[in-house]
DNA sequence: CATTCCTATGCAATGTTTTGCATATGTATA
DNA sequence: TATACATATGCAAAACATTGCATAGGAATG
C-alpha cells in the first residue's frame, strides 16, 4: 500500500492536516474552500483516503463524542506523515491532467446544433463569472488583513491569484469564442502577447 | 456497461474517429497532437476504451495485415456511435477536474526549502515556455492555410487559442510568483483586470 | 407537524486511470 | 553488430474516483 511514487490527494490531505487537525467533514469543507480551487475531492473520497492514510501510519485520530451529533474523528498528521510530506515536497510534480469536455465540444462543434453550442458557452460564462466573483471576495478579505496576517496567508493567496487569473482568462476566451461562433467568423489575428 | 451519464474519454475517441477512422496507435498520436492539448490519454487507456466502445457497438474495426509490422486494427465510428455522440453533445459538460500538484506545493511552501520551491517553479516555467512555443508553431501553420482551410480548421484552432492563452497566463503567474517568493515579498495589488 | 437542510460518518459496487509488464519486427544510429 | 527507436498491440493488477445508498439527530422553515 502507498508504494507508488506520485499520489496527490493523500498529500493534499496531509497538507491540510499539517496546518490544522480536523475531521473528514472539516476537510471536505476546507477542500470546498481554499485548496478546492485546484484540487477537488468528494467526502467519500476523503474518508477513503483518511482510512488509507491511517493504515499507512501517516495520520492518527481520536474520537470526540458530541452531544446530539454523531461522533467526530479528529485526524492529525503523524511524524511519519510529516516525513512523507516533506519527501513529496522535494519530488518534482507531475503535470496536471487536462480534461476539459467543453473543448471537445468546441473541437467537434460541427456535429452539434449551433444554438446548443452557444448556450453551452453561455452556461460556462455564467459559472466562471460566479467563480471569479467568489474569488474576488476572498481576495478582498486577504487585503483587509493586517501586515502579519497577509504574511501568514501569503502562499495561499498566491494560489488564489492563480485561480483569479485562470477564471479571468477563461472568461475572455469564452466571450471571444462565443462571438466568433455566433457570427460564423474566423479569428483574424493570432493570440496577442508573450 | 456504458450506462453512466458523463464519460468523456470515450467521447473524445468518438470525436476523433468521426473525423477519420484509425487504429489505437493512430489515436494515441492524435491525442498527443490536437486533442491532447485538453485531454490526455495513454495508449493503454485508448486500447481499453476502444474495447469497451466495441462492446457497446459504438465503433467497429477491420484488421489490416501489414508486411513486417504487426497488424493494425482500423476502427471507425458506427451509426449507433454517432447517435451517442450527438446525444452527448447536447448534454451539459461537467466542469473540468482541477488537480494541480504545483499549487499544493506553493500552498504548503513553508514546509519546503525555498530553493527547492524556486527550482520547481523554474522547471514549470521551462516546460510551459516549450509548450507555448509548440502551440505558436501550430498557430503559424493555421495562418498559412488558405481561406477554405482556415474555415475547415476554425473550431480546432479556437481550441488551440485556449491552449495558447492558458500557457501564456500560467507563465505570467509563474514569473510573478517566482519573483515574490524569491524576494520574500507580498503582492501589493489585487490581480488586475476583469 | 412535515419537510428540508446541516452535521457527521461510512460501505459497496462500479468505473476510470495508471503502472508495469509483454510481444514482435523494421529501420536507423553508434 | 549491438543499441535504440518507431510501429503496433495488449493483459493484469493496483490505485484512484464516482455513484448510490444508508444511518441519525438537531435545527430551521413552512
Amino acid at each position: 500500500m502507498c508504494n507508488t511514487l506520485h499520489m496527490s490527494l493523500k498529500h493534499a490531505i496531509l497538507v491540510l492536516l499539517e496546518r490544522e487537525p480536523g475531521s473528514g467533514y472539516d476537510l471536505a469543507q476546507r477542500f470546498h474552500q481554499g485548496i478546492g480551487n485546484f484540487w477537488r475531492a468528494s467526502h467519500q473520497q476523503i474518508y477513503q483516503q483518511l482510512k488509507a492514510l491511517s493504515e499507512a501510519g501517516w495520520v492518527a485520530h481520536e474520537t470526540e463524542a458530541q452531544k446530539g451529533k454523531p461522533d467526530r474523528k479528529v485526524y492529525r498528521i503523524t511524524p511519519d506523515g510529516l516525513t512523507e510530506l516533506r519527501r513529496w515536497m522535494r519530488e518534482p510534480v507531475r503535470s496536471p491532467v487536462l480534461r476539459d469536455g467543453l473543448l471537445i465540444k468546441v473541437f467537434a462543434g460541427d456535429l452539434a446544433d449551433k444554438q446548443d453550442l452557444l448556450s453551452e458557452l453561455d452556461l460556462q460564462l455564467l459559472r466562471q463569472r460566479e467563480i471569479l466573483a467568489a474569488y474576488r471576495l476572498r481576495e478582498a478579505d486577504y487585503f483587509r488583513l493586517g501586515e502579519s496576517g497577509r504574511r501568514r496567508m501569503r502562499l495561499p493567496y498566491l494560489t488564489l491569484r492563480r485561480g483569479i487569473r485562470h477564471a479571468r482568462d477563461l472568461i475572455e476566451w469564452l466571450q471571444e469564442t462565443r462571438e466568433l461562433i455566433e457570427r460564423d467568423a474566423l479569428p483574424t489575428q493570432p493570440v496577442a502577447g508573450d
